[in-house]
DNA sequence: CTTACCATGTAAGGCGTTACATGATTCA
DNA sequence: TGAATCATGTAACGCCTTACATGGTAAG
């Protein structure tokens, strides 16, 4: 019963709030978990095909609409699953910014470089952040019966304030690298 | 000359400021470099090994110590590699945060346990904040001839303020989620 | 004298991405 | 009618961690 894997969590809790296709799963992936989460198509759909064969979660054809449309349902045991992985313990928070580790060996390429980097940051931060205010909006203003948005917006939250101090850095470490 | 693996970048960036044995350069990683970068023994001398069958690092042994090392210097082109490396875009900046994960699907198990995860998390960033803290006034202290520590020092004030912002976050999460 | 730490490595296996492959439908 | 998007999947491959294996040295 122990090693969960984090794919199938994922896709559990995404189920758990409503039934999905792969493709809308992968959506869901890249827009509103693209913050603090990933997974490609490649991990997916054999991820799915499993809970089903393990009773987690179950397929069917959409009859409704002319796509050739296989939606998912999370099962009770697909329920009980989560809810188990939930109570356990954090294994792994993981950051792995490329451009920290650049930035870090700067030295060796000089200012102007690594001033291209913090900028190329910035400029995505930037284009990043009105999104995640957007949604901060949309969620202050539609509560729902279960708590779906509560939690939602403990993570849109984390994002708008990370984002902002991200921005706030590169404004001071553009200072550090010009002086001196 | 595409592709460069990170792993290789890693080390030949650390090469670059100082000789170094496999076993240092994973305390580097563990201390320095944790908080953006990560690597593990089973990556790190198999790639040593390979930096210089390719000619990038040369390995010899250290007679001075009792201890069986094997200490690795970057070589010309190891340097040339490294700032090739150095002048590329940024592929990737990833966060990966269980936590949040954790937290987004918090509503199947309520509250309380969100409760949980929220603090389990306060505690480390506080436990880990002090190192950086005072990663920061040695820095301060300690300016050097190449600019290798204000380039160490762009980094820790980014682990600064987001641990800071982070811990913002919690109280705000805390609110959130007594609050309605 | 034994615990902690220094020190180097390999093998198996897990996990995931990328690239490929295919085809339907919607919209301009 | 052609591009964008919807929609599902597989195969190859890469990269990394975990666990294992081994032994020396320093310090209490």
């Amino acid at each position: 019963m122990a090693n969960e894997k984090k794919i199938d969590c994922v896709i559990l809790g995404l189920l758990s709030h409503e039934e999905l296709t792969g493709y809308e799963i992968k959506k869901r992936m890249d827009t509103t978990l693209k913050y603090f989460w990933s997974a490609s198509y490649g991990s997916i759909y054999p991820a799915l095909n499993d809970l089903v064969d393990r009773g987690l979660a179950t397929k069917r054809e959409d009859t409704e609409s002319k796509r050739n449309k296989l939606i998912y349902t999370i099962t009770e045991n697909g329920r009980i699953y989560l809810k188990k992985w939930l109570t356990l313990p954090i294994e792994k928070d993981e950051l792995r910014y490329e451009t920290l580790l650049k930035l870090f060996f700067g030295n060796e390429k000089g200012e102007e470089q690594a001033m291209i980097h913090i900028e190329a940051f910035e400029k995505r931060i930037k284009s990043e952040l009105p999104a995640l205010l957007s949604a901060k909006t949309i969620l202050n203003n539609s509560p729902n019966e279960d708590d779906t948005h509560k939690y939602y917006l403990l993570t849109v939250e984390f994002g708008i304030k990370t984002y902002q101090t991200y921005l706030e850095w590169c404004q001071e470490a553009k200072k550090i690298l010009t002086r001196g």
